[in-house]
RNA sequence: CGGGGUGUGGUGUAAUGGUAACACGAACGCUUUGGGAGCGUUUGUUUCGAGUUCGAGUCUCGACACCCCGACCA
């Protein structure tokens, strides 16, 4: 990409509202705009790196065998009255079609996957799988929090059907490794921690994966005999570790990246989702449901990756990979040399962002450049090509060193 | 939802009730060219609606918006 056509502004001064560090850096550097309280666009910046983690996402959970559809954002008050939610869910959407018809906005699909899934299940032979979407969410939340809290938001939500509460215990496991694995290629694997919560009203006892932020609205408790985390109401409860029974915990500030609940039969009953089984009887289907919020997800990463300058986007999930700083010469060779690096970093399929503007100057180029956040920073100017070679230099490194540029195409890849 | 705060060019700020200003940005010209450059010219502003007043960015009332604290958060 050609930054001197990228649709973007980056903005100097921090805004005056506070929100959070990662909204501010990611409004600032021209990722996301806001239109209005808990309500964001994603400029093609930002829209890059929130196709990264959807791809990171879709990869793990279809690995985990999950099947990919779309479901829709409007939804018959119907099923919500079925489940008892249109009256109980305090941040459900509720709105009015014409003739006065009521719909809900889905700020999740459990009124929408369990009659799907009855319409695919008759016996046991049917059971189990699992189907998850990425889909935006609406949920009419009281207070915004810039991007780590908002009203429309982008999702993954995977549901899984099984005959049996061992089968459903056997997924719910390994959904935990597997989610595990997409906070550690989202680059906060080491701030994640798996948190034992409280249900509500899905059942007693799910799991929350909290990333320790200062942003965080959340406060775990993490155990400091065995690391074991719990929610705070958790701790209302249970004064000790439930795991290793220590009373010794550290109070930490986190944000909730993603959950993971055992529906059981809540959903199954109200829909008459059942299988017959081998023995001729006629069964519940059991079921669990496991989400990440996305757009979220962004916010969290920029959280745990940034300093003074801005973002430093891990390599998975970074807009580009390299950034190339062109910087103004009289000799046509810096030009014509950039545009044919861009090319053949292009040619072997490297995400490279190319500064080739002629009227901005080099402190405003590598202000800009470290305020997005590329990984792999790459200048030429009539000092590198003097000596064959460009300046590589890392985002979250102090150093950079001269390359020839011969070897770049293979040191990025 | 309860409480609090704030609304001034694109952005950040200033302005005893008395001509709306400054910086950044943007456009143009010249100079400069490895960490958000310099000079000059130009551009563009009081959230909305009532009210008080000779006169309102400023005071009063209302609406709307945003931010903060709390509560809430499948």
């Amino acid at each position: 990409m050609l930054q001197s056509k990228l649709f973007y502004k980056t903005v100097k001064e921090k805004s005056a509202d506070v929100e959070s560090i990662s909204s501010d850096l990611l409004a600032r550097a021209g990722f996301i705009d806001q239109l209005m309280a808990g309500v964001y666009t994603f400029l093609p910046l930002g829209h890059r790196v929130l196709k990264n983690i959807e791809n990171i996402i879709r990869r793990n959970m279809i690995e985990a065998d999950g099947q990919e559809i779309l479901m829709p954002v409007l939804q018959p008050k119907e099923n919500w009255l079925k489940t008892g939610r249109w009256n109980n869910f305090d941040v459900l959407f509720r709105i009015k079609g014409s003739g006065d018809k009521e719909y809900a906005m889905g700020p999740t699909h459990e009124e929408v996957v369990s009659p799907l899934a009855k319409k695919n299940v008759m016996s046991y032979r049917d059971l189990p799988f699992a189907i998850f979407q990425i889909q935006t969410k609406f949920r009419d939340e009281l207070r915004a929090k810039g991007i780590l809290r908002t009203r429309e938001f982008l999702m993954k939500d995977l549901y899984s059907f099984h005959t049996s509460q061992e089968d459903l215990d056997k997924y719910y496991d390994k959904m935990t490794k597997v989610y595990f694995n997409v906070f550690k290629e989202l680059g906060i694997g080491k701030e994640t921690y798996l948190t034992l919560a409280s249900g509500g009203t899905f059942s007693k006892y799910s799991h929350e994966f909290q990333m320790v932020t200062e942003a965080g609205e959340d406060l775990i408790y993490i155990c400091n005999k065995c690391k074991t985390a719990i929610n705070k109401e958790i701790k209302v409860e249970t004064p000790v570790c439930p795991s290793c029974s220590s009373d010794s915990f550290e109070e930490k500030k986190a944000v909730e990246v993603g959950n993971i609940f055992k529906l059981g039969t809540k959903y199954s009953l109200p829909f008459d989702l059942k299988f017959k089984d081998k023995d001729g009887t006629e069964k519940p289907v059991i079921m669990g449901c496991y989400g990440i919020g996305l757009s979220r997800a962004m916010g969290a990463v920029v959280e745990a990756h940034n300093d003074e300058r801005g973002i430093i986007w891990p390599k998975s999930v970074a807009p580009f990979l390299a950034h190339i700083i062109e910087l103004k010469s009289e000799k046509k060779a810096v030009k014509t040399t950039s545009g044919k690096i861009y090319q053949d970093l292009n040619k072997i399929g490297i995400q490279v962002l190319y500064d080739d503007r002629d009227d901005k100057s080099a402190g405003e180029k590598f202000a800009e450049a470290d305020m997005m956040g590329t990984p792999y920073r790459i200048v030429v100017s009539e000092k590198t090509l003097a000596k064959n070679s460009v300046e590589l230099k890392e985002r979250s490194k102090k150093e950079f060193k001269l390359v020839k540029i011969k070897q770049l195409a293979k040191l990025l890849k």
